[in-house]
DNA sequence: TGTACATCAGTGAACGCGCGTTCACTGATGTAC
DNA sequence: TGTACATCAGTGAACGCGCGTTCACTGATGTAC
């Protein structure tokens, strides 16, 4: 047994201490909630000096982006992994709306955070909307697949975006207790996403099958 | 001239200081925004110290609340109004969401603390959803006037969901600079909200006319 | 292979700040006699 | 109509707190010769 065994604690050089940072963010929102996501806190919580993190983030900012952008990242997995199991075009508009409110009411506290720093800016993520296989676009596709007419672009646009802030309401809501009574008539959670969905229009009314 | 004139800045005793506190808030609110709403600010906002709302309010929150509650009941006032405007009910769906839309957008700050402030109890207000005349029945009522078989009463509930949380989303999203394009597409935000809530079935599909 | 040295990635103490809240106080008001 | 007194609604100073950020520092690492 060596002497530096003794000192095994953590070696003085991190490794990757940017990905900790964002991975102690994480835990640090899912356990306290976004009012206690500070700079402290997150180094405290990565076991680390307050001032270690500006060696990997100019300011706290930077850091609540680089979390954000994370979660940007984990729904368009999401999403994307939503709309490969679904059979048809029309019912994937579904699975991605389902996905969409479950991966919100899961990480409630980061999906607050992803919203709060684009709000900040006015302005979401290029991987929310802007890149070409941005979430935006993933639903966009879907509804052109199910039949949408792709020449009427405005009307796609306008459809794509109504899908969205509905799934981005039913995804606020869906947490008071004032809903429980309508979860438990529909048999869960997921089955009022569902039902709720089907009020919504996501998919047209002349596409719908 | 007497004395007592000269010193006429103000008299000791304020006469409504519960009342000037929620104004003196909502004036924080619009101009430095919901991070800006501090105890403290809100008294300097009212030109009285720090201690004073201590008599009117037991700690911050139910000040916040009392601005929250504030809200509520403008936003319910906002909606009466338009559907009291509206020539059918059909129509009035749609006016309704326009005028929670409008609302929000008018009002980002104090509708993010209307939000803000449920969202910490995990239950919507009263004014909103519990008592018989809340937004929400207001809505769901409107949804009956439109021709909706009152006795499929969850389905009704649902659509009432559906329309409240698709309102709520829009809101939310409005504020997006990635939808400046569409707002000018459509000729105006009014016209944009009306549109995305031509593809939201905000009045069922069956009874749309 | 060894050594000097630049660079990188941490430490920990300190800064000033605004916050929520408490406290002893005081000025103004209303009421009983 | 006056006066004593309780009560109400303010003041302003002070408390402790956690925060974001800076600073001089130091330990570890990599590279040139």
């Amino acid at each position: 047994m060596r002497e530096s065994q003794a000192a095994e604690a953590r070696p003085y050089h991190h490794g990757d201490l940017r990905r900790a940072l964002i991975d102690a963010a994480s835990r640090v929102l899912e356990s306290e909630g976004p009012s206690a996501l500070s700079l402290r806190a997150v180094a405290r919580e990565a076991g680390v000096s307050p001032a270690a993190p500006y060696h990997h983030f100019k300011d706290k900012t930077e850091l609540l982006e680089a979390v954000a952008h994370e979660g940007w990242t984990l729904l368009d997995a999401a999403l994307a992994a939503a709309k490969a199991k679904a059979p048809s075009a029309a019912e994937a508009m579904n699975e991605l709306g389902v996905a969409y409110v479950c991966f919100a009411r899961e990480n409630p506290a980061l999906y607050r955070v992803m919203y709060d720093t684009a709000r900040d800016r006015e302005d979401l993520p290029d991987e929310m909307q802007g890149d070409k296989d941005s979430a935006y676009c993933k639903v966009r596709d879907t509804l052109v697949d199910a039949g949408a007419d792709p020449t009427e672009a405005l009307d796609i646009e306008l459809a794509t975006t109504a899908a969205w802030c509905s799934a981005h309401g039913l995804a606020e809501m869906a947490g008071f207790k004032q809903f429980q009574h309508l979860k438990d008539a529909c048999g869960g959670e997921r089955a009022f996403f569902k039902a709720v969905f089907q009020h919504m229009g996501l998919v047209p009314k002349h596409l719908a099958d």
